[in-house]
DNA sequence: GCGGTTTTGTTAATAATTTCACATTTTCTG
DNA sequence: CAGAAAATGTGAAATTATTAACAAAACCGC
């Protein structure tokens, strides 16, 4: 059910719920399509096209209820049981990430990071504690880790990849900026921040006329 | 000149870029379109659509010229005079990003980085002067910067956006939860590492069957 | 209660992106 | 040198994503 939503949409529905929980804390009930759009720098249609294809209904005239919204969000983007993740790479990223997902999703926890750094393994980062890379496969298995994300240094990432696949890793997210292979029952998501800057830095320039 | 690439096509040029850097270090001369596929997970067709839009022609049966290739990217992509950047916000993740630069790329340079908080006003991290933000007018005009990256706490996502703004930006790069508004003359491109995650962690309950 | 306005939901149209299919060229092999 | 194999380049088709257009319902002001 809800597997063939297109891509953009699942990200967006991530998006619009991030929305949604600052007008929920704002204490705001309802809200229209094209407030969202506007938050979004969309337009209102492709909301609307978004909510009709996760069947949800809104209301003439007041909009769409904002509570329902997220928990409606939640039931097609989120597993009921939740889904631990891993920070592989205690480093700058892995620790800034650690600090902005604390408590962020209540679906998803980060209940492991991993270093091969004598000096990190064994404390605790923002409640999450540092195991030895070594124990990788031993932790995941335990612990129930589905999602691993990639901060190590570039020029593990491939073998730390291939750990993660071994230890029966579901989906991975690199932020290195070593492109990774897994096999096709791996999910593979990856990031570079210079891919993005680079694409600002072109618009920028072809903008000067 | 080349102003109507498809957005999609400036990121995978972005991205072959890196991966034909990592080659030349190699001392690989040539690449098959089906080689730099593999390495960004997508097609060969698409490759070589790709490079038949920027106007690059290959040889056949030996593949593309690694270096051509990267000048040529580079040709397209970049500015001649290079572009200036800025980080607003000096914490975690601001200084993971100065630090993952850090002469990464030569066109794109961080010059300025930009804080409240005093004791890290005047000093500098891996070589990029941090200055306040009330100064953020003044030096963003003097250094020529024009793109800026935020990295501040969301409740001041906004607040700087407007003050970036004003300064004459011409580019930003949100990594702040919060969207914000800008003038469409001002290019801007947003990111959430949650929304990747949910991501990630959507396909992979869906591939659980 | 009526006419005007606003908003949703959805079909149809359009636009953007990717893939297919294949002609062409080069290289290799025997 | 002929035939097979492997690669590029590209028009056309297919797919995916977005936008336009509009009917229907709800509310507002009078
Ligand atoms: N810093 C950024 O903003 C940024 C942005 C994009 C991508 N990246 C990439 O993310 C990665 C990490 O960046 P960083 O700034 O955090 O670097 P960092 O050096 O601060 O952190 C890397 C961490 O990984 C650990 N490590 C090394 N080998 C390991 C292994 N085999 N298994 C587990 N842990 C291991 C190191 O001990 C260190 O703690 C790099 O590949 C970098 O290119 C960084
Ligand atoms: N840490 C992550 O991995 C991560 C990921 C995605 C997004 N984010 C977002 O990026 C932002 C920064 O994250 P962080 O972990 O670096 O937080 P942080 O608290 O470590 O850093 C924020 C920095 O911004 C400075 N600051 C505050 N107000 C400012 C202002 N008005 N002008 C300039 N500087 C100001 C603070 O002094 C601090 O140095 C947050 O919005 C966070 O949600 C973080």
């Amino acid at each position: 059910m809800m597997k063939n939503l297109p891509h953009k949409t699942i990200e967006r529905l991530s998006q619009y719920r991030r929305a949604l929980l600052i007008c929920l804390e704002k204490g705001q009930t309802h809200i229209y399509s094209h407030e969202i759009a506007k938050i979004q720098h969309i337009t209102a249609v492709q909301v609307r096209r978004d909510l009709m294809l996760i069947g949800y209904t809104g209301t003439l005239r007041k909009g769409y209820n904002v509570k329902d919204l997220i928990d409606l969000i939640g039931n097609i983007i989120d597993s009921t049981e939740g889904i631990n993740v891993a920070i592989l790479g205690m480093g700058n990223l892995g620790r800034a990430l650690i600090n902005y997902f604390a408590g962020k999703r209540s679906q998803l926890k980060i209940v492991a990071g991993f270093d091969i750094n004598p000096d990190k393994i064994g404390n605790t980062m923002s409640g999450v504690p540092c195991f030895s890379s070594e124990d990788m496969n031993r932790i995941i298995r335990e612990k129930n880790i589905k999602v691993g994300i990639m901060t190590v240094p570039a020029e593990f990432a491939t073998s730390t990849a291939e750990q993660l696949v071994k230890a029966g890793i579901r989906g991975i997210l690199n932020y290195t900026p070593k492109p990774v292979t897994v096999p096709d029952s791996v999910y593979l998501e990856e990031y570079d921040m210079i891919t993005s800057l680079e694409k600002v830095a072109f618009f920028v320039k072809i903008n000067e006329d």
